[in-house]
DNA sequence: ATTATATTTCGTAATATGACGAAATAAGGA
DNA sequence: TCCTTATTTCGTCATATTACGAAATATAAT
């Protein structure tokens, strides 16, 4: 039961939400959820480990960047009945279209670590 | 997103998630709950106040006994697709078993308000 | 090797949550 | 009416959560 308190739990915050909406369009890597967010990296990371412990996320080491995406598996049994309920909702949600647009042109190269 | 949010937070609680799953068996009012819970009445009042919030529950006054039950109206979207879902989950967890066995005996004249 | 970049972890502060008991409210029965 | 019962609300405490910046870690580029 605590493992579905848990996925609950990871859910139960509009900024996760949002990045789980974000991952719907492409795979992100933590400096563009944050520039989207507008939070402190530390604080992005956290909610994506959040994420990622509820088995919502995956994440993917790839040179510099580590990508997070949807978790795909149908391993855990709520994450698979609930992902594709998410995916259907909030389809007009003004904050979640805006997101979703700003994850078309937000590009990691001229985001991150400028200085 | 907030209504979506306040949902998913409703069901983050493993205690609120077992008045969801006793309430498959049958109504109840807050002093079965509290009862089988062994929590404070004030502290199951304010669960159950939480889900009502959510639209997973509704309360319906009778007599001397506010009956508590699973919303089955289909006027929330998340309710109405999350509320099955969680009634196919958890179906061997030992302490909700437990719980709905405790539901069958527990009697609200031989429970409540006892001097 | 050294520097720059990307992310995580740590320490901390403000706020939210979950618990309790006591007081307030509401309804039923004597 | 007065007392009992059922529930809610209030005040409070301990703990959890969310946020931040700074420090630590890891990898890439020079």
């Amino acid at each position: 039961m605590t493992e579905l308190a848990k996925v609950f739990k990871a859910l139960s915050d509009t900024n996760r939400i949002r990045i789980l909406k974000m991952l719907e369009r492409r795979s992100l890597c933590v400096c563009e959820i944050t520039e989207i967010l507008e939070l402190a990296t530390s604080t992005v990371s956290k909610h994506l480990s959040i994420l990622r412990d509820a088995e919502l996320i995956v994440d993917k080491k790839e040179g510099k960047w580590v990508n997070f995406n949807i978790n795909n598996d149908q391993n855990n049994e709520y994450v698979r009945h609930l992902l594709p309920l998410i995916r259907t909702w909030l389809p007009s949600d003004a904050v979640v279209l805006d997101d979703k647009q700003k994850v078309q042109s937000v590009n990691r190269n001229t985001v991150c670590g400028i200085q």
